[in-house]
DNA sequence: TTGCAAACCAAGCGCTTGCTAGGCTAGGTT
DNA sequence: AACCTAGCCTAGCAAGCGCTTGGTTTGCAA
């Protein structure tokens, strides 16, 4: 269902097809930004780890920033095509909650991991334009969301604030990237279930 | 109570007076590199904040690095001098795993945000030694926090592992200084008490 | 008043950085 | 056969970087 999803975003000419020089180049650079931070990361590293010579890269894009800028637009738009899928199966809210949780758990740590790492901990290397573009997709992300969080406050599944909840898991999913393994002792779904327990009360006992 | 831990600290030789060219030195740096990151603030910027030349730096500091560990050095001396004090005034499980949210909320929100900030977000740029040094000061940090989560534990007032609460907690806390404002509706008890409701259980009622 | 160390300045070196300009080549189109 | 374009290379520029060196100023102690 993921391939799938992935697929038809390229054909639509929403994501770069990654066999494409320019795919490579974006697969590259979301590992490198990730690696190293993007400042530290020279146009000549990105170039050499596709293969060709720094000034070449422009050929491709515009400058450096185009570069993480398209790294960044690559990573929400599959994340969100991702979430929408996945809550489209979810009818409970406690549910939708859960799947909200293990897509962004899975964004920064599966396969587009480097991506996403590079959507939050590379922001500031932004222009003030290219941050208001990213932002605008993001908003549109947090949303989702927000509408599922308040959904959740109505039922008494939660009891904070659904915007300072938010936040705080958040933070707590994000910094997972420092230090989740996806091969170690903790499974993927049991790290789910503890934020999950965070969040929400316990199912009151009758 | 809080200033006397901090006075104490620099009659000890631990802090430097923030006074003297130095302390102003590390104040500035502080708030420097968490606005606009180590690797974007030179260190002409450095030295124009405090109103020197750049080449004068050096005779305060051997490289630009010294800077920055000395700026997170200080962070974590003063953030667990602080920390110890107010565990020493709380006997309950619960209130002493309260101290400890609100101390970490205070020390990334309160005057020394800047230097803590700092700590979390500019980790990288330390060379291999000093990543080392710091992080021995910081295992010793965090096994403050791990002792009463085990304690927590056994009292059943937690139920998730002690561990992976913590990374979920320190996810979250740390996120804070990215939108929190002590200044704005929700308050800084408010915000203790959100994350700490995220922790336990709810008292259960009789 | 002299001596001395801490603190700072002036000038610039050596290096890396992002990026550019102009030319070459292979593969497809007309 | 002539042309075009996408993709890459060659060579290097201008700017900014951390840091060094040697000299000057300042404040305090003897």
């Amino acid at each position: 269902m993921t391939q799938g999803v992935e697929k038809s975003l390229i054909e639509q000419g929403v994501l770069v097809d990654p066999q494409s020089a320019r795919g490579r180049l974006l697969t590259q650079a979301a590992r490198l930004f990730r690696q190293k931070g993007y400042q530290s990361t020279t146009v000549r590293d990105l170039a050499s780890a596709v293969g060709i010579l720094s000034g070449s890269l422009f050929h491709h894009y515009q400058n450096k920033e185009a570069i993480l800028k398209a790294v960044m637009v690559e990573g929400i738009h599959h994340t969100m095509a991702r979430m929408r899928s996945e809550l489209a199966e979810e009818h409970t809210t406690q549910g939708r909650l859960r799947a909200l949780i293990a897509c962004e758990l899975d964004a920064l740590n599966g396969d587009w991991g480097d991506a996403m790492a590079v959507v939050i901990n590379e922001w500031r290397f932004l222009s003030d334009g290219g941050q208001q573009d990213i932002l605008a997709l993001r908003e549109e992300y947090e949303q989702m969301w927000l509408e599922i969080l308040y959904q959740a406050r109505k039922e008494r599944l939660i009891t904070a604030s659904p915007k300072v909840l938010r936040k705080l898991l958040y933070g707590a999913i994000t910094w997972t990237d420092k230090w989740f393994d996806s091969r170690g002792k903790l499974s993927y779904q049991e790290l789910t279930d503890t934020i999950l327990q965070l969040a929400i009360k316990p199912a009151s006992d009758p």
